[in-house]
DNA sequence: TATTCATTCAACCTTTTGGTTGAATAATAC
DNA sequence: GTATTATTCAACCAAAAGGTTGAATGAATA
């Protein structure tokens, strides 16, 4: 019975971890097999592993198996996602600068009543 | 001893959760009391509060002490950060496409080698 | 066929997470 | 001054996360 896990959830925590934002980095540079994938992680084969199903399980990336070597490519759409979930916050990221506009009002303002 | 937890870390387990990114969204239309934020949610006073807590952490809200009240505001900035680390891969967003193009244009190469 | 290589599976461990409840603190209202 | 209100703190709990090691599987190679 499990409850559901929205494809953002799993893309926000895939990212969260900057060992999987490292993997994903990697992974523009072309498909990798798992070992050369790991190679400059200071961790196990199979920690690194375990990273990769997780960003499986988010979309980012897919597995394509030839014979006993599995070769990783990376998969951005969810990145989409995740770039279209948080632009809807655009305004807002100049928040202090708006602030800043309405005080600068708010004063011009304050200094036409003093005129009249 | 802390290991290093950088801001984009922060940001992106903040919003992993699916209660913190609808605190995020309600913040968008002002400043609410933590009591009044947590209405909706149906968990305790105590889990909203530990969230917002989380999000603070994250630089995602900002916290006004008013008396007893907490006031407490949306900081969009880290968003931005997120963006800003997403966008890099924008151009993977269209992978099947180009991999569709790479194929196309593959395959006209083999049709112009056939009339040879 | 026996060995090596690429990878996962399984079990385990510690820390973190997301929630609960009950008590503490501190400001307001009666 | 005594309630009441707003909020956090503290302890607890179950589940998940991130890592380890060792064994299993299945292909390639000698």
């Amino acid at each position: 019975m499990n409850i559901a896990v929205s494809n953002l959830d799993l893309a926000f925590a895939a990212l969260a971890d900057p060992t999987r934002r490292r993997i994903v980095a990697r992974l523009t540079r072309g498909e990798l097999r798992v070992t050369d994938l790991a190679l400059p992680f200071a961790m196990s084969l199979n920690a690194v592993s375990k990273h990769v199903k997780v960003l499986e399980g988010a979309g980012l990336v897919r597995r394509r198996r030839e014979g006993r070597e599995h070769y990783l490519q990376l998969r951005a759409a969810p990145l989409r996602e995740v770039a279209r979930w948080t632009s809807q916050y655009e305004r807002f990221w100049n928040q202090r600068l708006d602030a800043l506009g309405a005080f600068l009002e708010q004063q011009q303002e304050n200094d036409d009543e003093g005129s009249q």
